[in-house]
DNA sequence: ACCTTGCCTTGCGCCAGCCGTACATTTTCC
DNA sequence: GGAAAATGTACGGCTGGCGCAAGGCAAGGT
């Protein structure tokens, strides 16, 4: 099935050098690439620039609440987040799953465990389902790298900006009816907010498109939803 | 146009009574629709007839291992599995993670923590999309995408023009009556408007057919209703 | 404490698409 | 073959949906 065989880079953010010594060796040991810092400020940069896989998130850190980190990296990215954690408390975990973990895991831990687990969270999202570079006209985005450049030069997106225009990149051809990036970018109960996503549009367009009021890519169904088109 | 807020639909399987009933309860309690059912075989039947959103499994079944039931299922299902055991052991979590379960929990368990890992796993189920191509001649329909071409070109159809389309590619080869179609689209008060649906019928034909004067595919047939046909 | 940034919210002008009428054409049935 | 019924087509007014600008608010950074 993987011919060549792929290796997923992990992401691991802990503060406790003895832990990433830990963790780096197991996950070594069964051959995943490993990343490693600190702090969640660093390990959300580290994310930006080059995407991993997965993440192994320690819920203590010393600058920002784990839940923090797990918010607002989910605010424009699905890599799947495992958190480790020295709370028992239900109330941790809660907070922990409901801000976007897929998993959480107490300390101390059994290393086989771990491993079972980051294969379950891993197995879930197809890693090489989408190319990390696509391009669509004049426009590129490096989904990997969290980049999206227009003819050649890069354009800053905002987290929602970004994360309605991968998805409309994942779907690209095809429309994307407003449930469905209302369901996906702002939950389940905000399905009939389409105003949203009408500015939100609006300053997608401006940004990529060469004439924003003529736009040749980011088209819209009336009544329906938009798409993205390549030609 | 606002539906009700979609409601997800979980398969409990447990063979203890008194475990379905506290499973339905929480799950109720949050809105979910809970179906059961006793034992491994049942379950796997009861998902290929109908597919739930997400599955909560007991490990120990009278017949068939838990772990067995995830792996048959997994051969041609991806529906989320969150398995429930009494086994602490780490050989069970690994065995049932591995063989495609996406989270595991041990009894006794914690309501508020089951509720948070099933919107966990079920968060991360991606919105289905596989092209469903319907082709009529040199008129191609994907369903999935909202697209529909003629002879390879693709042509733009309003909503109301898609739905009309739509509903008669799903009854294709048969007549579909004037009442049904106004019912679908215009709802139940508007059975009597047949003069809409004219209209639109000739909008679509300008747009499908080559010479919408002598429809090929468009037919229709007076005093009844409307049949899309392949030759 | 101030400034910046990004998201939500509102309001307004505009236009595509829907409705409704009027008329032409085809089909049905005697 | 012809009248009546049913269907096809054209056109214009109207409305709901959409684009867009501007302001409020909350959170982070300096």
């Amino acid at each position: 099935m993987t011919s060549p065989p792929f290796k997923p880079t992990l992401l691991v953010i802990d503060d406790e050098i003895q832990i990433r010594r830990l963790l780096r060796v197991t996950l070594e040991s069964e051959g995943y690439k490993v990343r490693e810092t600190e702090t969640g400020q660093l390990g959300l940069q580290e994310v930006a620039h080059q995407a991993p896989d997965g993440i192994i998130l320690d819920l203590g850190l010393p600058d920002l609440d784990g839940t923090e980190v797990i918010r607002r990296l989910r605010e424009w990215s699905k890599v799947p987040v495992l958190v480790l954690s020295v709370r028992e408390g239900e109330d941790d975990k809660i907070a922990a799953l409901d801000a976007g973990a897929d998993d959480y895991l107490t300390k101390p831990f059994s290393g086989r465990e771990l491993l079972a687990r980051v294969r379950a969270v891993l197995r879930r999202t197809p890693v090489s389902a989408e190319p990390a570079m696509v391009r669509v006209g004049d426009i590129e985005i490096d989904q990997s790298a969290h980049v999206v450049r227009r003819a050649g030069v890069e354009v800053h997106l905002t987290a929602k900006e970004y994360a309605l225009f991968q998805l409309l990149v994942q779907y690209r051809g095809r429309v994307v009816t407003h449930r469905q990036i209302l369901r996906e970018l702002w939950g389940p109960n905000a399905e009939d907010n389409t105003h949203y996503l009408r500015v939100h549009m609006t300053h997608l367009r401006q940004k990529l498109e060469a004439d924003p009021h003529t736009p040749r890519h980011l088209k819209t169904d009336a009544g329906i939803g938009y798409r993205l088109v390549d030609v």
